[in-house]
DNA sequence: CGGGACGTTGACGGTCGTCAAAATTAGTGG
DNA sequence: CCACTAATTTTGACGACCGTCAACGTCCCG
């Protein structure tokens, strides 16, 4: 286990703005930064948290990129979703005070370490602290609800299409290219989150890449016509 | 709209132990009952709140039945969670102010209106209450990934086995029967939340008559070997 | 009694999963 | 730094599962 007490604030974060709401007071922005306990580093296939470990913490990533995936008790498993810098993750873990899920890095990372009770106290005192909390809390429930439209109503083509858009947008919020990405996750894990085989994801991929919609090399993409993956994405419209 | 100024106090609803903290004082219930504005009847087919709709207040369902579903510009929708007595609706409006799903109910409803900044300054003051809250929003959290898990890995007949073991463990937590249950949606609805066609719905029900794990009379259902069903969720291990 | 919504069943086809092999890359230890 | 092994990715062939289309049956409500 990582733990490195390395003290920074909130105050002078970059991530700030993604994780912590807006038009804080001096005096607020300081109780939150006393609120974080530690940064915590967590290494490439190194585990945040696990499916079954007590919780006591949420955690915001501050650098890195992180999978969150639910396993069946045969060992197979369901990525839930894929968290980049400015992210929160633990939600899972309140309702029972015990992780449902496993957090792994899938490449080296540092998380801010925000002891639950920390927050709940505060978020007493700091109104707008305590609707960000219940606004990230209701983002991820919508986000899940676009996965389960995904997953239950669209096909490869457009479930590819549609997490490909999905990472870029996301990627651009954070200062990257609205054209290329480095995929930080293997072709399994793009299929377990798409309800898809690594096989099928492949030749997805294959497919786009003939059709001129995207340039694939590894794990680096570069979105050719991104107009093209858009109207995947709609075109369950076309069946009409 | 149907909205009727019934004054019902939390402290006399046999639905507090399911959408209510444990262990409040009585003063404290008093506080809660004076949260709720009104009780609100929803009939058959009507809907709560639409999606675009603004956000301003949770439901608690006292009686009836719920789907919420999204829906893609084409008018085809995705059926995101099924919700009976004691279950909480509206947390997807939060994070922006608007409603991203459509309430919808299936049965003749009764729901109590709790205006959402009156929950969020009653839980600053009432410490279980904020805690509630945070555990009702990460149960749903928890519940969209067992959905996930569902719709990315099993196949049809390992859905429906889900679906209706998981139906009838919530109605046997309100007392009902728990081998017996009335299904309130249509074999299309189902299908919609499984990711599966009416027709295919259908044919698993078929299917599981035949081989004596259910007996279907329409929407009556009559669980006859819940352990087949157990397995057939759990059987995703018998492909190893 | 009749129309419409809902449900069942059959035939067929397409999408995607399975199995297999080869190619390419990444990682490890000498 | 290179060699070697493991991991990942690609591609092909084939088949299963489920979607599509269609017809028919059933139930409910006016």
């Amino acid at each position: 286990m990582n733990l490195h007490s390395i003290k920074v604030a909130c105050s002078s974060c970059n991530m700030r703005e993604l994780c912590m709401p807006q038009g804080l007071s001096d005096q607020e922005l300081q109780r939150i930064d006393d609120m974080i306990g530690v940064r915590r580093k967590v290494k490439r296939n190194e585990m945040l948290f696990r499916n079954g470990e007590r919780f006591n913490a949420l955690y915001a990533i501050r650098t890195g990129f992180f999978k969150t995936s639910v396993a069946t008790e045969d060992g197979r498993d369901q990525v839930t979703g894929f968290q980049m810098a400015g992210e929160i993750m633990g939600l899972d873990g309140i309702v029972s005070d015990f992780h449902s899920c496993d957090a792994i890095a899938l490449e080296d990372a540092e998380v801010c370490v925000m002891p639950f009770d920390k927050i709940e106290s505060l978020s007493r005192e700091v109104t707008s602290l305590q609707h960000h909390v219940h606004k990230i809390m209701s983002r991820e429930i919508v986000r899940e609800h676009g996965v389960m439209l995904l997953l239950g109503s669209m096909r490869a083509e457009e479930r590819l299409a549609a997490f490909l858009l999905n990472l870029v947008q996301r990627l651009h919020a954070r200062g990257f290219s609205q054209t290329e990405l480095v995929l930080r996750m293997t072709r399994e894990e793009i299929g377990s989150y798409l309800g898809l085989k690594l096989e099928t994801v492949s030749r997805t991929f294959s497919k786009f890449v003939e059709e001129g919609i995207v340039e694939v090399k590894q794990r680096h993409v570069r979105i050719v016509n991104a107009d093209a993956l858009q109207q995947l994405v709609n075109n369950q419209v076309a069946c009409h």
